[in-house]
DNA sequence: TGTACATCAGTGAACGCGCGTTCACTGATGTAC
DNA sequence: TGTACATCAGTGAACGCGCGTTCACTGATGTAC
C-alpha cells in the first residue's frame, strides 16, 4: 500500500541510518539488503523503490558518515578552541567506546579497508569525505596551511591505524595499542 | 589418484602461499575455496585433505604473513644497523609499491579491519603475529625498552593506517596522504 | 626384493544456503476534473 | 469541495548465482608379508 511522499522520505533516511551502522560494525559484504531493510522496519523488496542497487546504498552510506563527523567538529569550534576539539576528538578516538562501538563510530577505522577492494566509484566518494574531514581536523594544528594539512593527515593515519589494529586484536592487546597511541599527540 | 607424501606437502604450501596472496588483494570473504584451489593448480574438492575449513586456513594464512615479514627483518639486522632497518621498512610501507601490491604486503593494512569482524579465535592469532612484529621492529627505536614498544606500537598505527586510507581514496589523495606519512618518521 | 592390498590425495558432481535483484500484487496517496 | 483514476511505496514469493562443504570415485602410494 502506498505512503504519503513525507513517510518515504522517513523510510529512507531510516534505511540509510540502518545501513551506515550495519556496515560499520558488521561490514558491507556481510550486511544484506534484507538485513538492513528488517532494521529500518521494512521488506526486503521495497529497497528498489529508494535505490537503484546495494552500491548506490554504500555511496550513500559512506557521504553521510563523513557529514556526520565534520558536522561535530563543526559544532564543537563554536564553542571550543581547534586545539581542544582535535584533542577531544583524539581522546574519543582512541577510547575503549569507539573500540567497542563501530557502528556509531568512525567510517574510516570500520570501512576503509573494505573499501579498497571495491570499485573505483566507491574511492571517489571515500576521498571526498577524508579530505572534507582533514580541512575540517587541520585548522586545529598550529603551522601554516600546507604542514597543517600533513598534520593531520598524519595524526589521522595514527588514529585509523591504531583502531582498526586494536579492533583485530584481543582485549589485552588492544589496550596496549590505544594507549602507546593516546601517549603523545 | 594419490600423490606421495613430498607432493602433498608441497601442495599445502601452495595452497597456503595462494591464500596469502588472495587474502591480502581480494580480502577474506571475497576469496572463495574454489579459487584458491584453481591457483594453487588444484581442484576444490581436494582442499579438505588439508584444512578443516576456510577457517582454519585463514588462520595458517595469517600466522605465515606475519612469520614472513618478521623474518625479512630479522634478516635486515644481520647486515644493517637497527636504525637502518627500521627507516627502509617504513619507506617500503608508504611506497607506491607497497600500495599497488596488496598481495605481497603487509598482512595487517591489508587484512585488520575483516578479521576485526569476525571469531575471537582470528583475533587470538592476529594478536600474535603483531606483538611478534612489534618485538622485532621495536629494537629500531632507541630509547629504553617499555618506552621503544610504545613508540613501535605508534609507528606502526600510523603506517597501517596511512596504507588504508591511501588504498580506499583515489591516485592523487592517496599520494598526498603517503608523502604526509613519509614527511616525519 | 616382489606381491597383494589398504590407504588416501585429488577429482568433479551435487548439496543446502544466503545473497542481490525482479516481479505481480495491494491499496493508500496524489491529482485532474 | 467531491469524485474518479493513475501512481507508486511497500509486500513477499521467486529467480539465478556463487559459496562452503560433502561424497562416491579413481588410481598411485605406502606397507605388510
Amino acid at each position: 500500500m502506498r505512503v504519503s511522499q513525507a513517510e518515504k522520505s522517513n523510510s529512507r533516511q531510516r534505511i540509510i541510518q540502518s545501513a551506515k551502522e550495519m556496515f560499520k560494525s558488521k561490514g558491507i559484504e556481510k550486511t544484506s539488503v534484507a538485513l538492513v531493510m528488517e532494521d529500518a522496519g521494512l521488506t526486503h523488496g521495497g529497497f528498489y523503490r529508494h535505490f537503484d542497487d546495494k552500491q548506490q546504498l554504500v555511496e550513500v552510506a559512506i557521504e553521510s558518515s563523513f557529514e556526520e563527523i565534520c558536522g561535530t567538529l563543526r559544532n564543537g569550534y563554536e564553542v571550543k578552541t581547534p586545539a581542544k576539539v582535535l584533542d577531544e576528538y583524539s581522546d574519543l578516538y582512541l577510547s575503549k567506546l569507539h573500540l567497542d562501538n563501530p557502528q556509531v563510530g568512525c567510517p574510516i577505522a570500520s570501512m576503509a579497508s573494505e573499501l579498497a577492494k571495491e570499485e573505483e566509484t566507491y574511492k571517489t566518494v571515500f576521498s571526498q569525505g577524508f579530505k572534507e574531514l582533514i580541512q575540517t581536523l587541520q585548522v586545529g594544528f598550529p603551522e601554516s596551511d600546507t604542514e597543517n594539512e600533513k598534520n593531520a593527515m598524519r595524526h589521522m593515519a595514527m588514529l585509523v591505524g591504531a583502531v582498526v589494529i586494536a579492533r583485530a586484536s584481543d582485549a589485552k592487546t588492544a589496550k596496549k595499542v590505544l594507549a602507546a597511541c593516546r601517549a603523545r599527540h
